[in-house]
DNA sequence: TAATGCGGTGCATTTTTTGCATCGCAGAAA
DNA sequence: TTTCTGCGATGCAAAAAATGCACCGCATTA
């Protein structure tokens, strides 16, 4: 869209902090891009940016006008593949915050599932821990986000949500692997891998840890839950993963067992489906979030929403 | 806003319905606009518009595009006035559609004590039945709307209601001027000014009249309430009007005297502040619009909301 | 103190936009 | 029917805008 391009362009300088990288990136002249960005700050009556020796920042005002711009170019978008759809083309684009918890066995299965029915939209996906998601949902970087156990902000829609027991996971053939449930004093003995701390679920794992002093031998920290997974196989030590993930054929996941943790030792999580609040999804990407949420609600219907 | 001048061509172009005409309102010449219209027909890979042989109409991509157009013409005014807020100059523009009841004495006096407050903030005032209202705001064309009992479609949000029993109002020295609630039946006698059927206010006294049966002798009618309440002075007769047109000294209706109709012969009316479903306003309509719904709530606090 | 990297500016060049004259076409009017 | 009018589209030259190049002043850094 070429009206867009001097907002594109101020997006980008906003971004890189630099008119002249950001030039560089846009394969302009620097001076092209700076008259570009005198001419509009001249039109607005008010400076967007502050100049600083080492490039530039936006104010006040730039905020205000860049969050504008953002929505403005991802409304575009969504028009346009409106647009689109009305010549049966069924073409476009979906953007996917996931978490490390879900990235890896549960979204492909969906893109997969997706794409044999709209073969023409392409998809990118992001794992994020929550904030990062929340953040890009917010600059409009994604249209979708999958994020484990956080509590979100206001301006954040939750679109489903389905709660998640987390469980302990270890190759088959490990001891413990004929229990239906464990508790934590159970795992004592054992190798432990731990997911980082920025990850949802070690919230839930810190509760139970803190709550019973339960010195768990951790023995890896990992913010790969593949990595893991992976790991079990090698040593006859035990892991975590919710119940999402370990559904379904094919991946690691499905050669380890999976015995939920007791709900005394750690509380079950959330999985939610979030957009941003008031933000119309184009075609694709609300399609496609619709089919997530039919999945949760169809997979797990005991969810208390 | 340059970067926006495509966009309000378009605009223009879909409302005059001829390429030619909007050349001339827009004061360039039909060939330059035809060339952006098709060119940014090209860009979306789609036409906007349906040729007929009398000019131009959108067709559902276009009503698509267009739709999106004035959503951001709206927003950007919404940012530059916050942006402008920030250097303190508060200026702005507020438009709204008032319907015939309250267009002459609450809104001026409502307008005037805000602009004592932000004298930099110019309006705009448009008498509109409801249903004209509702369209003004889904076109962006006025930020706020003042509409007396009608359904509004779920995509307007009611900001603010008041319950506003209708008044029957005559000359002070009209002898039924010394009651305090009167019943159809006591104006038979007498000549009625009856507010047109396009007016909310009609369908409520229809009500009355159709039930009863009364056959009032209605000897004007006329879409200004202002009209009719000069009447009176001349002529004996009744009319019918708002409390909240009644408030406050000044103005014709401070000579007129107002007596409720008896529930039973007129149902009460609703009286909604309205807006566009959504829409983020710019800060002077929102911080107007925070005034009139306060104005109204302390006026009136009997209210069922 | 020299060097580096930043945003801003004057000027020639390239690209885009505009206006004029004109075409073809389809309803309206004669 | 024919003529006429008003519509959108197009070729071409003129006007306007955006771009790139060389360069400035300035602050930080080595």
């Amino acid at each position: 869209m070429r009206y867009l391009t001097t907002l594109k362009y101020i997006d980008v300088v906003a971004k890189e902090g630099s008119i002249r990288k950001a030039a560089d990136r846009l394969a302009i002249t620097s001076t092209a891009l700076n008259r570009r960005i005198l001419a509009i700050e001249d039109e607005i009556g008010h400076p967007l940016f502050e100049r600083t020796p080492s490039g530039v920042r936006l104010n006040t005002a730039g905020e205000l006008f860049v969050q504008h711009i953002r929505s403005q170019m991802s409304d575009v978008n969504r028009v346009l593949s409106q647009i689109s759809d009305l010549s049966g083309i069924r073409r476009g684009h979906v953007s996917i915050s996931s978490g490390a918890q879900t990235i890896s066995v549960f979204l492909p299965k969906e893109i997969a599932e997706y794409r044999k029915k709209h073969p023409g939209v392409t998809f990118e996906v992001l794992r994020q821990n929550s904030q990062a998601a929340v953040e890009s949902l917010i600059n409009h970087d994604t249209d979708t986000a999958i994020i484990f156990d956080s509590i979100l902000p206001s301006d954040i829609q939750i679109v489903a949500t389905v709660t998640q027991i987390v469980q302990i996971i270890m190759a088959p053939d490990h001891p413990l692997a004929n229990e239906t449930s464990l508790r934590l004093q159970d795992c004592l003995a054992w190798p432990i891998l731990m997911p980082r701390e920025n990850e949802g679920m070690r919230t839930l794992l810190n509760v139970g840890q803190v709550q019973k002093a339960t010195p768990l031998q951790t023995i890896i920290e990992a913010d790969s839950f593949d990595m893991m997974a992976n790991y079990l196989i090698h040593e006859n030590a035990l892991g975590f993963q919710i119940p999402i993930s370990m559904s379904g054929q094919g991946g690691i996941y499905s050669h380890l067992k999976g015995i939920p943790i007791d709900q005394r030792d750690c509380p079950s999580g959330l999985l939610h489906i979030a957009q941003l609040k008031g933000r119309v999804l184009p075609v694709a990407a609300a399609k496609f979030q619709d089919q997530l949420v039919q999945r949760l609600n169809n997979t797990f219907p005991e969810d208390t929403r």
